[in-house]
DNA sequence: ATAGTTTATCGTAAATAGACGATGAATTTA
DNA sequence: TAAATTCATCGTCTATTTACGATAAACTAT
């Protein structure tokens, strides 16, 4: 017979940067959303087909790293039909900065 | 039109700090990793007992926690019997807050 | 020697992440 | 209207992460 684990699993309440700098961190977590990060500030815009293009990586597999990095707030879409015109979001660029400067120190 | 892909499944080849600030972000991609620098940052240094006080975690889960940290580097931990200090590893998070600084953009 | 302290590691369960192809929705072009 | 383009989402599979208790390992103290 085996028994279930009991599984609290409760919520730990950390203050409110260190959930916030996990997330961006998290967002930041692989390899490939940091290389689209980088490629899309380079270019300051571009379409999900240009990522697409430039990584050896299903679309579908793209789409959805940028949907988690738009979830992290990194970047926005807006529709340009028939594509979807991704940047980087620039306010809360500038918070991830800030978050991460300030957790490593001045 | 779009070719099927061969699947590689194989490692990209990202350039070498893609990889590395990917690391680094990855271990800072959990509020409790989070949180356990930031209490080591304050402390300067600590036992494992300490953390594992602090946290309503499982002192096995907190180990876990450590060791992630321990292999990106972040922190480094020296045996002082029968317990093991834990610091920040100073050199390796001096890299890392440069690596995000130059990502985020001066 | 024995018992206690401290921490890492093992084994395992459950959840999440990451990859794909297939499909669907929205819009443009023929 | 029909076909093509672009992208997100669905379903699925596998791998990794996160958590736990139990146990082992290393050392101290009795």
């Amino acid at each position: 017979m085996r028994l279930t684990m009991e599984r609290t699993l409760e919520h730990i309440d950390y203050d409110d940067g260190t959930e916030e700098l996990a997330r961006f961190a998290k967002a930041l977590g692989h390899p490939t959303r940091v290389a689209i990060l980088k490629y899309l500030d380079r270019q300051s815009c571009c379409f999900t087909g240009d990522i697409v293009d430039v990584f050896p990586l299903a679309q579908s597999t793209v789409s959805q790293h940028l949907k988690e990095l738009k979830n992290a707030g990194l970047i926005q879409g807006n529709v340009e039909p028939p594509k979807v015109k991704y940047c980087i979001n620039e306010e809360n660029w500038k918070l991830a900065k800030t978050m991460f400067s300030d957790f490593f120190g001045e």
